[in-house]
DNA sequence: TCTTTGTTTTGAACGTGTTCAAATTCTCAA
DNA sequence: TTGAGAATTTGAACACGTTCAAAACAAAGA
């Protein structure tokens, strides 16, 4: 009857820990798929029933890693977003963040970014990972709000989700690079957010301006009103 | 010892084609996840091993399927090439082929866009879809070759890929598209094909010039020198 | 202490995709 | 026609994720 039924005691919150550990040991060691949750459930020194008594499932185990990932990050964000209010900055700030925490656990962020279907549970589009993801874009959104970015209205918006997809899209090449120091990942990071951001500059020009009028219809279709 | 293993006679050739019949019409019926192996071989009229002979893996069906796809759209195509020149038209050809042949199968595309981790062979950016994708990028290529795009050498040669994922972007959200009629599939089609021919068209105003040359060094980081 | 009620733990069992050795059917030269 | 070799077909078996009824344990009121 658990697996977040109710209240956690002390002790049952230490067990779920301890199958949690075991869990991301054994996914490190070799891979999500190769692991199995027998395997996990003897690593953490228990019956494999007790395993799904603490966790509904294999993907479950992972969504608690990618909760964890997200509370253990936010006052680092918290302290870059303090640091400067320029948009580049608190930008690479935060990406690089990420790529710093996940760095050990490429195969685990494996499994989270290898499905795009929004009904899969480990989808970062799905509705599980719905809390977990408009928390990150409400960073983005706080650095945009106090930097000094001018867009027209329809499209600024929308920014902060456009910027959290420019993030999604960037751990996907990360988590699939395979250059030495995963240095096409770096360049890849580098370049993007200059353009990006000489976009928003060239954005008030007006020669650009039937560019970005079907640019805001665009978001609309995709977002909604909002 | 066959699953493509060696010759197609006639009548190994017959059973095959009449699994893959069977394993369409069960994906069709009940989804790509709940179809299983068992209900496909019975469906056909054999015994579980048979469909194994004849096919690695389920998602061995859904390949087989996309490689006839790919085939019976060939001419079409073809003939969507010969109709005209003007680039515009030949892309929202193309590409509205695809939507067309597709939309009694959105199921079995939904199997294939589930992945996009490059290692699983469903991808369509595994090696398993390579000649699959590498046929469709020529298709692509052939649309812009005797069209009369200006574009920065340095950008030009990657445009055929850029296109093929600008159509794999759009039929992504068309099998996850649930408003009525697909409307919001269409509307997102119309745009953004609107917009990128008049970023192809600006393409040679000298104030974009710092944009377009990150943007070909972009390209070659990610996607390799030619 | 004993009983009752609720929590935790167990391992057997299910349905799945997949593999495989054995049984069957087919082919075709002698 | 026959028999050896190959192609096809079969169904049992495997490992997996997951479910579940029952057993073990804990808490706490009588």
């Amino acid at each position: 009857m658990t697996a977040m039924g109710q209240q956690l005691t002390p002790k049952s919150e230490a067990t779920r820990g301890r199958i949690l550990t075991a869990a991301l040991g054994v996914f490190r060691e070799r891979g999500f798929d190769a692991a199995t949750m027998r395997e996990i459930a003897a690593a953490a020194g228990m019956s494999l029933g007790a395993a799904y008594y603490y966790f509904d499932s294999k993907d479950a185990l992972v969504m608690a890693f990618y909760r964890q990932a997200q509370q253990e990050m936010a006052p680092s964000i918290e302290h870059i977003l303090s640091e400067s209010t320029n948009l580049e900055q608190r930008l690479r700030g935060i990406i690089g963040k990420k790529f710093e925490y996940f760095s050990p656990n490429q195969a685990l962020l494996g499994a989270l970014s290898a499905h795009i279907d929004p009904k899969h549970p480990l989808s970062p589009f799905s509705a599980a990972t719905a809390s977990i993801r408009d928390q990150d874009i409400a960073f983005f959104q706080r650095a945009v709000t106090d930097s000094k970015v001018k867009l027209p209205p329809s499209i600024l918006s929308y920014l902060p989700r456009l910027l959290w997809l420019l993030q999604m899209g960037l751990m996907l090449f990360w988590v699939y690079d395979r250059s030495p120091n995963r240095e096409r990942t770096a360049l890849l990071f580098d370049k993007t957010l200059s353009m990006m951001l000489l976009v928003l500059k060239f954005s008030g020009v007006p020669l650009l301006r039937p560019l970005y009028l079907p640019a805001g219809e665009l978001l609309k279709n995709i977002y909604g009103k909002a």
